[in-house]
DNA sequence: CTGAAAGCGCTTACAG
DNA sequence: CTGAAAGCGCTTACAG
């Protein structure tokens, strides 16, 4: 329609002349400003409805130099994590009235790079970013001049705000429910490469491998890295081989904890296939809580790191930064609630909460010129 | 950065005016107009890098009355089928030099009015829109004045481009796989309740159903009405519970064609929650092969509608729409190809192609005044 | 190819 | 509240 009314748009200067009052008045009444008489406002938005008026984001973009819309830039839609994550953002970013491009990274070093150098810039007022393929290396390259918010656990210590979960803590309290049930041979699938993880900072992998030891540990019980399945890719796919091997191999467990939900199902399948029972022979917990995994069967417990949460911080602070009238304002970091939800796999036929993770916000080492 | 930059803005000028060209020049060059000599290209880039130029967007676009944008309005990225359709439509619409802004209708039918009622041009170009709320009563709000691609089954005969998959055809041909195999009592899961289907004009489910009618009828094999177990909604745990009251109730098949994946997921759940085996007692096939199916235990073999090819064509045709210069413009349906692939649940321990069903390119009634 | 200029449709000081 | 006007940074006829 923008090019059939080529020659015909209707602007604010005809909207003013037919509802007899000054463009200022319009473009107040369309921005809700208040001071406006009510019998101005309906001589106004009738005017508006009788002429077909439309508001040129474009004219308005130019002169206020805000395009209302924001970038979210995170590996890819077809990962049902990100999937769900990307519904949240774009239903927190409605609510606060703007709008989400979004920008598919494939978790490629470049592709993300490129969204550090602006890329989308030209577009948005600014970008909430989960990196993948970028690491602890690249930290110089997440110092921007735009409004940045990084979600996450890839990237700690970068001078941009943050949101977060308490990944230790909640990974503690998931190997802590498989302990409650009387497991003591608990298996971790999904751990980080040893020299990988030596080089590169903390990372999902390690800091849930943490929360794991740290339960072990407060249990009394010594940590057997043979329990301990590496595995890089955190797909379903993987975890079903992974597991496959290790079962292969002869690894023998009571408890299962999958750092993420994919690898929980793909683990399932695994060990279906060997005819071992869940939550009988082993208790499973995943991590992140997507749809999937109440409909797996068993259903499976796992982790809900407060997706909605997540979402309305990252657009909160994102907001707050290009309202921000000073570039030396401080950087945060908030950290969500998370939750351990038991369901079948754990021997839950009725989900139910375990435990609450407490978060909160806390500022990052302040910038500096 | 918008904001940081708000006094420091370098502009084509400041770019022409080191570069010692005109403006006009420089304009040429952002925009890859032929006809300028390579020195002068050069001089002009390296201003461009030199100052750190970069193009208002939004200027150009209240020139060229052109955003750039298209709209994909669609029910959930939380629904698998929808986050791998936006997947593929992001891919398809950045190879055409297109950004998509994606609005969530949730499938209700006063967000998916407003699609119609044009809520997003303001914004965009044109609308990729695949709807589920609305129905053939509300042919009428279909015929907008501005570019539209319709994606789905839910609405035919509607004044617009269409990008489509032929359902009667794979759905036979699903069902065919299942007769290949010696089966004879092939329940089908997910079919449209009688009366609203009357009233309602064809769908994904009826349109299967037919197939799946069609090719018991070339087999010579009875339809029989306590095969075909009806559900509107097409979650995972509507199929779930569907097929686990159907069950309940006595239900004896030794095939099950279940209309959409989420469904033959679920149905996965409640057939092994019974001990029922896949595909020794019931061989299963879903439709739409979602990523999902080729995790689960066993993979399931399911109908291929050729998303990356809809979403290629949808982002073509309406790239066409955009372009035209006229109203006048006759619609055109396209048809894309499918495919029926069998996996484990069929019996196939590896993915194997068992048909392809043809598509095509059809004009529509032309449009009227 | 160049150069000067109009105009896209807003928002917002400015003077009342 | 009103009214007249400048200016955001482009693109594009227009005259050369």
């Amino acid at each position: 329609m923008n090019l059939r009314e080529t020659s015909a748009a209707v602007t604010m200067a005809d909207v003013a002349r037919r509802a007899g009052v000054s463009v200022k008045t319009v473009s107040n009444v369309i921005n809700d400003y208040p001071h406006i008489r009510p019998a101005t406002r309906e001589r106004v938005e009738q005017a508006i409805a009788e002429l077909g008026y439309r508001l040129n984001v474009s004219a308005r973009r130019l002169r206020t130099r805000r395009t209302g819309l924001i970038t979210l830039a995170l590996p890819e839609l077809s990962i049902p994590y990100f999937a769900e994550l990307a519904d949240s953002m774009l239903r927190a970013a409605e609510a606060a009235g703007l709008t989400v491009l979004i920008e598919q990274t494939s978790g490629r070093r470049d592709k993300e790079l490129a969204v550090l150098a602006g890329s989308r810039l030209a577009l948005t007022d600014g970008v909430v970013f989960s990196p993948l393929g970028l690491g602890p290396d690249d930290l110089a390259a997440f110092d921007v001049d735009f409004p940045l918010v990084l979600l996450g656990e890839r990237i700690f210590g970068a001078r941009a705000d943050h949101v977060t979960m308490n990944n230790v803590a909640a990974a503690r309290a998931a190997t802590e429910h498989l302990l409650s049930l009387g497991r003591r041979r608990i298996a971790v699938l999904g751990t980080p490469d040893t020299r990988a993880a030596a080089a590169g900072g903390p990372t999902s992998a390690s800091l849930r491998l943490e929360g794991y030891l740290q339960a072990l540990a407060a249990a009394g019980i010594p940590a057997d890295p043979s329990l301990q399945l590496p595995q890089m890719q955190w797909h379903r796919l993987d975890g079903a081989r992974s597991m496959s091997a290790a079962l292969e191999a002869g690894l023998e467990c009571d408890g299962l904890f999958a750092l993420n939900d994919a690898m929980a199902l793909g683990a399932t399948y695994a060990l279906h296939a060997r005819g071992i029972r869940i939550p009988e022979d082993v208790a499973l917990i995943g991590f992140d809580d997507v749809e999937d995994v109440r409909f797996s069967s068993p259903t499976l417990s796992s982790v809900a790191p407060g997706r909605e949460e997540i979402a309305r911080l990252a657009v909160q602070l994102l907001t707050e930064r290009i309202d921000s009238t000073t570039a030396q304002r401080p950087f945060t970091r908030v950290i969500t609630d998370s939750r351990v939800l038991a369901r079948g796999s754990t021997g839950y036929e009725v989900e139910r909460e375990i435990s609450v993770q407490r978060g909160g916000r806390f500022p990052i080492d302040s910038p500096t010129a």
